[in-house]
DNA sequence: AACATATAGTTGTTTATGCAACTATACAAA
DNA sequence: TTTGTATAGTTGCATAAACAACTATATGTT
């Protein structure tokens, strides 16, 4: 059985992800300190804007693995912030098509190299082959889970 | 470099945590089927309780890796579900002992069955090895990053 | 065309997080 | 004893998640 597998605190630390909660935690500290004024909830929003432009708020539900309130607030707040703006599509009037402003567009950059320079310190002392079985595994879980 | 490791939806992924997400839903989602009516955060604190009993808040913080607000809140609604009970110390009347209740403690083997199980659907398909190095993995990143 | 059903998005409520500001108690140094 | 500082916990505010209920538009069936 698998269930041997895990004492108690093990099965604890990996259900609770606090590594995930250390990255994200490190990842907005930052951002804080590079001045950039995004929560990492918002990052992850453009970050899949950044990839395609003009998505819909159900794709990007999707990518980033969020229900349809959370997306429609994200999205607010992100147009308060003016880096993006909803556009009514033309095919299906139920659908906005999210744009990145100029303002939107320019933060790429600057969060990537954030955002590199934290991984990079989360991952010293991580050797390449650990990495990509820790990804693998992360992989099938998110895959044996998500819907 | 390790940056070269990180193509742009792998680093994505590392960092928001999507494997956490996923277990952390699908367990709440179990939970509710099981007629538990607690939420992870609330047995994350209650976890640590059931390995020992009149902990501070303080305690808690550094157990359960979250901000002594969280804390606060998470007793307060742990205290209105008549789950625990604080408790003025004597030795230092900053601090409150945190006591579980009689349904407090009954809680504990339900919700351990039903971790259990969690993890079980979540780890299908992942072997021992690969656990090991994933554990590994997320151990060094939290020692890498918290505090 | 009329109706049922599915899909896209919004809103309200409860719970939780992160941060800053605050109160109360403890402790250490003058 | 007084004064300064550290520690334990609480409160307020903004942001976000989960869930249910809702509106509006699209689509498929008869």
């Amino acid at each position: 059985m698998l269930n041997n597998q895990f004492k108690r605190g093990e099965l604890y630390s990996f259900i609770t992800g606090k590594a995930s909660t250390a990255i994200a935690r490190r990842l907005q500290k930052n951002f804080k300190e590079a001045g950039i004024d995004v929560t990492i909830e918002q990052w992850s929003v453009l970050y899949h804007l950044w990839k395609q432009e003009g998505q819909s708020q159900q794709q990007l539900c999707e990518g980033t693995f969020r229900d349809k309130p959370s997306i429609t607030r994200l999205v607010d707040n992100l147009e308060k912030s003016k880096l993006v703006k909803r556009v009514a599509s033309k095919n299906d009037r139920r659908s906005n098509l999210i744009f990145l402003t100029k303002e939107g567009k320019t933060l790429e950059q600057k969060t990537m190299e954030v955002a590199n320079r934290t991984l990079n310190e989360a991952l010293e002392g991580v050797n390449n082959g650990q990495i990509e079985i820790a990804k693998e595994v992360l992989q099938i879980v998110y895959d044996n889970l998500a819907r």
